[in-house]
DNA sequence: GCTTTATTTGGTCATATTGCCAAGTATTCG
DNA sequence: CGAATACTTGGCAATATGACCAAATAAAGC
């Protein structure tokens, strides 16, 4: 197994795994409305805002949104728009496999 | 939280967590080309063949693949192309990110 | 029926993820 | 400076994931 090839899957693979997980998606559905402050979206979401603001720093790092500091609150944005075709191939998937049980 | 939206959101998690790790993606890729045996993936991903037997039945699990027994072999083939266009969306986000590194 | 080849499944261990609470940091305002 | 607000980080417990080996299954051929 050549491991520049091996490389390049784990480096996609990074992203998606940022992508994985529902609050994670939420988050990026909303952005993808503008940007959001953390308190805006965990009250959103719902859990611990501790817990989003792990969730926000996954995101980061994966390089799919940015951080702005404005005073006290902190934006978050997405980094890229592209991101949002994500969810067309994703929903194909699901109708695909929906379609085959019916 | 609705709960309705929320649930909507994990189906996506589903899918999307099942394409978060670097063999699967590998097998996708492979895929592309063309239906496969395990074993022909076995030896392209180099891992032992009861671990990419499992990620397999995750991606079937997932509704991402199907499999097709033919005598002792057994083929997995993608039931959706649609997959592929995520390596685009992927590798936009990766670009993305580089650009703004250098 | 027994053997061989191809694949799946069960068990186990190591590691990663997730969520909450508590404590720490940053910024604004009085 | 001290308090309040917004957020991040550390720590910990519960759960999930991933890899291998060994054992079970499935189909083919003798």
């Amino acid at each position: 197994m050549e491991d520049t090839l091996y490389a390049t899957y784990q480096r996609r693979a990074a992203v998606i795994k940022a992508l994985a997980h529902p609050s994670r998606l939420l988050i990026v559905d909303e952005l993808s409305r503008g940007e959001r402050c953390v308190c805006e979206l965990t009250e959103r979401i719902g859990s611990d805002i501790s817990t989003v603001s792990k969730h926000l720093s996954v995101l980061k790092k994966a390089g799919i949104v940015l951080d702005d500091r404005r005073g006290v609150q902190v934006f978050y944005r997405l980094r890229c728009p592209c991101v949002l075709r994500f969810f067309d191939c994703i929903e194909a998937v699901i109708e695909e496999k929906e379609r085959a049980i019916a």
